[in-house]
DNA sequence: ACAATATTTGGTGTTTTGAGCAAATAATAA
DNA sequence: TTATTATTTGCTCAAAACACCAAATATTGT
């Protein structure tokens, strides 16, 4: 495999890997709603400021969201385009799985 | 939140995740072009044996994968719906990241 | 049963991740 | 400037993830 693959290959892992944490996915899902400030996000998942702070900032590096500031408040909104398939396609995986351990015989 | 829907923020996450690691996400682009054996995805990978076959005993955990048996080998298949959703959206991201870092004024 | 091949599993050590607290930064109002 | 509100950053620590090597398991052929 050539240098150039793997770092894509890296790269795209790092996005998913950025989605792949409840937090953050729970961040997602609520910025699917509309753009909202931390402290929103926050008491809204029951999470801690600071952590979902460092949570947006990894995920603004990721290229998955983006901010604008507005007085005090700092609005944070959802860049990734087509999420809709992207998150309905997992949730599609989920709802089979949770479908499989209520009735395992098929 | 509620506990049941932090139960299920947490189940997709960690498709993400299982998804969001580059020998793993390797694995899966290697498996949407058919079905192959253990060994074969490590030597294309250029990775060790042990290494994929842990990596995807872990996706198989997760319903992205499945296998079967023929003789010897242990065939493995893709078994996530809408996979091409999933990676033309993450590939999407990841397009637009390289040309800003080649073209950062936009 | 024995050897050969394909794959999985167990143990170990290093690296990475994420939470929690305190301190720092930024913008507005008095 | 000082106080207030909103957010970010630095530090530390426990837990999780991964790679690596060796050993175990399973299937086929002799």
């Amino acid at each position: 495999m050539l240098q150039r693959d793997k770092e894509k290959l890296q790269m795209k892992a790092d996005v998913f890997k950025a989605i792949g944490q409840p937090v953050r996915l729970g961040i997602l899902e609520l910025l699917r709603l509309g753009e909202m400030p931390v402290g929103l996000i926050a008491s809204k998942l029951g999470a801690d400021v600071c952590a979902v702070s460092k949570h947006l900032s990894l995920l603004r590096k990721q290229g998955i969201v983006a901010d604008r500031k507005e007085g005090l408040k700092i609005l944070y909104n959802i860049t990734l385009p087509n999420s809709f398939d992207l998150f309905g396609c997992v949730d599609g995986v989920v709802r089979q799985r949770l479908a499989d351990r209520a009735d395992p015989g098929g």
